[in-house]
DNA sequence: AATATGATAGTCT
DNA sequence: GACTATCATATTG
């Protein structure tokens, strides 16, 4: 068989399906990556979402074909990565919070310096950081051939789900999803162990 | 440990 | 002028 790198296909079900199968899957960026361990789903009817109230400025990779990187500056100083889900026209996306990392370690530890593993992708900047995700992968998208990847979940997971973080509109929506008992998480979930 | 605050820029009211 | 899908550092207990 060919590369087993997921492409449009798998992003194009609904944004909630993919968040889920996310997990446990393996996020690369030229080499560097490892296992997505937590995740937040955002959609078109979400007031908390970029893309409520339809594709205008920054948001519009969010309406357009799923299966490509959203890249936007949180709080003017951080980069974070979604990649974008469901049927083009739909502005829904998931976001990456977390990664168990796995290859390119160094690289990583160059970018960030000393700090523990754990650390060193629990959250959406620190990942992005470590990845060298930046402006410029805004709207690329995910290939084989590409410096995107994104690999199947080797083995099945279990979930936990709970209210997403940073966000005040519609906060008691329970759309962030992580593996359960990782060590990896940005932060821990409430009820889940 | 928990809580507070500054950095820093694009978007919205 | 306020708010943000954040993080690091400083303060206090």
């Amino acid at each position: 068989m060919s590369e087993p790198a997921l492409g449009e296909e798998f992003f194009a079900r609904p944004v909630g399906v993919v968040a889920r199968d996310l997990l446990g899957c393996t996020l690369e960026h030229e080499g560097v990556g490892g296992v997505i361990v937590e995740v937040e789903r955002y959609q078109e009817d979400d007031p908390a979402s970029h893309s409520y109230g339809g594709p205008r400025g920054r948001n519009t990779v969010m309406f357009g074909p799923p299966g490509r990187a959203y890249v936007y500056r949180s709080y003017g100083v951080h980069w974070c990565l979604n990649l974008v889900c469901g049927p083009a026209g739909t502005g829904a996306a998931v976001l990456l919070r977390a990664l168990e990392p796995r290859t390119g370690l160094e690289r990583m530890r160059a970018r960030r310096g000393p700090v523990a593993d754990r650390l060193l992708c629990a959250g959406p900047d620190r990942l992005a950081q470590d990845l060298g995700v930046d402006a410029p992968l805004n709207g690329v998208a995910l290939s084989a051939g590409g410096p995107l990847r994104v690999l199947p979940a080797a083995a099945p997971v279990r979930v936990v789900r709970g209210p997403r973080i940073g966000i005040s509109r519609a906060a008691d929506r329970p759309w962030r999803l992580g593996i359960a008992g990782s060590a990896y998480l940005s932060r821990p979930f409430p009820r889940a162990a």
